[in-house]
DNA sequence: ATTCGTGCAAATAGTTTGCAGCAGA
DNA sequence: TCTGCTGCAAACTATTTGCACGAAT
């Protein structure tokens, strides 16, 4: 998907929740597209200066309500944001370096993923549990911090 | 492990990093093996009320220092704590209700448990990461909630 | 014109810390 | 006794909210 394409799909699922595609937002979706791994507030922050801390709450809050971003809370309890699956097309899990913070993007092949959640729906039929979405994520050390 | 095992252990645990199983350290400890699932503080806190917040906090710092505890963090934020794998000896991961908040543990088949762990080895592998630990969670509605 | 979004500052919630008294090895 | 633990209150950090102004349709 183009950096063009990404913009008008945003567009077009805030419009479906009646919100606009305004330039603070449009400064959201650009840093995530840019940077490609989930950021916590400060790191989006320090991405674009010209984004305020409350507004860029409030508009992460709106893009999450659309669809565009998804919220996701790792295992170093830091709160982060990145595009969402459904925009990006692209499935993948978290690994996070417990010493710096950084969380950095990985896929499972395609025959482990479906494994896995096969095994999964098979534990929520059992225990009569409605599934929506699984996470999983790979706690240690970056190449870095090694 | 019985109950008294489980006080011995933590007591052994607590000894190693030179601190004590007070009376407070030892009450979290049983609420946890009472209650046996993830509980966020102020759950523990309404399982015994002669808890104290700060103390608690403080408390739970040092069980997770002595790997008598762990604190995870879910995908819905809250900070939670249950009793380490290795004192329970039991590996498990997550179902969490996103509308009630309740986290209840859940175990895969040993085959699939291994294929997880075998692709993600080979994933840190391949990214230089040196992985400690992995998390699965499940998120939904529980039966309560559906 | 009217509704929605923004920036600022104040409020809130969860968690951590300083300190003086108490308790356990 | 001596060092660690506890409770209380105050401090901090991340996040949310009220409000008046500005922007978009």
């Amino acid at each position: 998907m183009t950096r063009t394409d990404l913009h008008a799909e945003a567009e077009r699922r805030l419009s479906a929740i009646d919100s606009r595609y305004t330039s603070g937002r449009r400064a959201l979706v650009e840093v995530f597209a840019r940077t490609g791994r989930p950021m916590s507030l400060s790191e989006v922050m320090a991405a674009d200066n010209r984004l305020v801390q409350s507004s860029a709450y409030r508009n992460l809050a709106v893009l999450e309500e659309a669809g565009v971003v998804r919220r996701i809370v790792t295992a170093d309890d830091r709160t982060r944001y990145e595009l969402a699956e459904s925009v990006t097309g692209r499935h993948h899990h978290h690994l996070i370096c417990a010493v710096c913070g950084k969380v950095e993007d990985f896929v499972v092949s395609a025959a482990v993923e479906a494994a896995i959640e096969a095994e999964l729906a098979a534990v929520a039929r059992k225990r009569r549990f409605d599934a929506v979405a699984h996470q999983v994520d790979l706690t240690g050390r970056c190449v870095d911090c090694r």
